[in-house]
DNA sequence: ATGAAAGCGCTAACAT
DNA sequence: ATGTTAGCGCTTTCAT
């Protein structure tokens, strides 16, 4: 066996993983019960000043920290949250969204007994992922971007409280919880604010349409141009990419008939966009008008400016912390909270 | 209690976790005991092709997942690995660098039967992540970019394997195992290839000089200009940030007497230097020439591309992942592995 | 306030 | 090849 037997495992080198102290060895140096000490863990209720004393000590002492695997297994409870993000690294890195929401989710949790558990499930052969969710390792999962196939979605929200950023893709939603963006409201917020400077043959780089957040945004857009009575724009898809807004933004140029306004459904995607305009000598805002979503660092990166929508992701993150916080709580949180987007006027448009 | 009874939990709506399916329902179904059960779960072995048959379809029909807290208390194994960063999550997703190990170490985990579980540790109050990890919860870690106190180091050190990306910063390193690039002499290549070129008066933006790192790339700079028998240049602490590039090049130019040549410890510093240069009319590389280090996707977004030592990230995130499975394999992998850094020639210098 | 006893769900000898 | 028997280290009634 590659296990060492418990006292072997003491005195061998550092190097392994020694074996730990258990709630055993802190009762007899304190000399009290198992239970007792327990006690002391959970909060030190209904224990003598003496005692509690007693037992700190020895916890001190002997360096105690409990074993977390049994103490799931009698309570039942982890302290463990998970966040899932179903996408592959390059992109849970490249794209600022994913920052604003795990630095709202450490926001709320850092002052909770909880902890974070990150998971980057993209192609994940035999859903080891999924499994650890399962088997009961957390205590709740947070779920972002999930163009995920929806068995996967399902044996987890079956198996644990889940929260999910953004609407999420299933059959039935009810009994699901979900924290989204008013994108549709976003997209129509950036199309009418270029309707209304005078722009009449307005484009949109769009982004895929499999997602909701891409199939909303692009929902906005069409119906404000309906509305005023214009013509739908050409429409390509970028692929919430750079590379993508430019290819796409290429696509719109080699169709002939240019746009004087282009709404671009992320600012990477308008990065992408305007670094092409840019090259082709195509001026911003003077010939083509940009807007953006999701008003990320890149905005205030590019020159000019990107205007953009604004995309309360912190605060997402938080509601979504909130949320499933408040369901362990044994609470009754709504089911669906939709947070605003804004429009932000810098100077592409 | 806020915890359901094992039988409330099965009714209850699905929005709680619904309490699971047991090995002793599925051995029950299979009409067999647990240990057959455990042992098909084990891989199969010694399991006659009936009985095999009969528990896999009890295990499908009954959509049985084993509870990993039984199974790590019994087996004294996890099967999870984890990845401490302790940096705050504004520097962990602006760094590519973490990219770029994270894409590593998922790379040699995914055929492995471990997971990976990522933590965020910054200022993690009551130090959740490290009772976590000595817990039990990982049957080993990953540790990158500490400049974290010895303690904490030492304490999960002493608890579980751990192998360190980048030397760890400990009083006595015997016992651990790290995986390194030799920044001595990535910092000696980059300012070798400035003096071939005949600059004279070469500056350096260093990182920040607690962490190794940041005082190793120093140290070769200084090296090959005094074996060149040049002064040293003017150095500045730049903190590994865009921002801190650009003034750390601010306070160089301010002190008057302007270098023809800048070797930068990040390719974020040397953005930030970069861009401050360009917007003050000097020159690159005809005024002052520049090198990075890290090669990381910013070098060839900026213009002109930058000239970098290349930093083999991501070989660093597998070599950390290889040794940490061979320790955990049992074997006896080298206690030290170093990566050689090599110079990327571009248009900067 | 404290201890004794009974599990939590699983794996791992040990028999057979 | 399979079942039986002990635990793994902790929490949680239930007595006292």
């Amino acid at each position: 066996m590659e296990h060492p037997r418990t006292t072997a495992g003491r005195q061998e080198s550092a190097s392994r993983g020694a074996s730990a102290t258990t709630i055993e060895e802190v009762a007899a140096r304190a000399g009290v019960s198992r239970s007792t000490v327990s006690r002391v863990l959970g909060g030190g209720d209904r224990v003598s000043p003496t005692a509690l004393e007693s037992v700190q000590r020895a916890i001190a002492e002997l360096d105690y920290v409990p074993n977390r695997a049994a103490r799931s297994l009698a309570s039942r409870q982890t302290l463990a949250i998970a966040l899932v993000v179903p996408e592959d690294t390059t992109r849970f890195f490249g794209d600022p969204f994913f920052a604003s929401i795990v630095t709202g989710i450490n926001g709320r949790l850092s002052s909770s007994d909880y902890l974070l558990n990150l998971f980057i499930a993209s192609g994940d052969p035999g859903d080891k992922t999924t499994n650890y969710l399962i088997g009961g390792n957390v205590d709740g999962a947070l779920i972002v971007s999930h163009h995920a196939s929806n068995t996967f979605l399902e044996r987890i929200h079956r198996a644990v409280p889940v929260v999910f950023g953004g609407r999420p893709l299933v059959a039935d939603q009810s009994g699901y919880y979900f924290v989204d963006v008013d994108n549709v409201e976003g997209g129509r917020i950036a199309t009418r604010y270029l309707v209304e400077r005078g722009h009449r043959r307005i484009a949109t780089i769009t982004g895929p349409l499999d997602m909701p957040v891409g199939s909303d945004r692009l929902q906005g857009f069409r119906d404000v141009l309906q509305e005023a009575g214009l013509a739908p724009g050409p429409a390509e898809n970028g692929d919430f990419t750079v590379e993508g807004g430019a290819a796409a933004m290429a696509r719109i140029l080699a169709a002939g008939d240019p746009p004087d306004a282009l709404f671009v459904a992320s600012d990477l995607m308008a990065r992408g966009a305007l670094g092409l305009l840019q090259a082709r000598g195509i001026r911003v805002p003077e010939d083509i008008a940009l807007v953006g979503f999701d008003d990320s660092p890149v905005a205030t990166d590019l020159a000019p400016r990107l205007t953009t929508v604004h995309q309360p992701s912190r605060e997402q993150g938080e509601a979504m912390t909130d949320v499933l916080l408040a369901r362990l709580a044994g609470q009754r949180p709504p089911q669906a909270t939709i947070l605003q987007a804004e429009l932000v006027i810098r100077e592409t448009a």
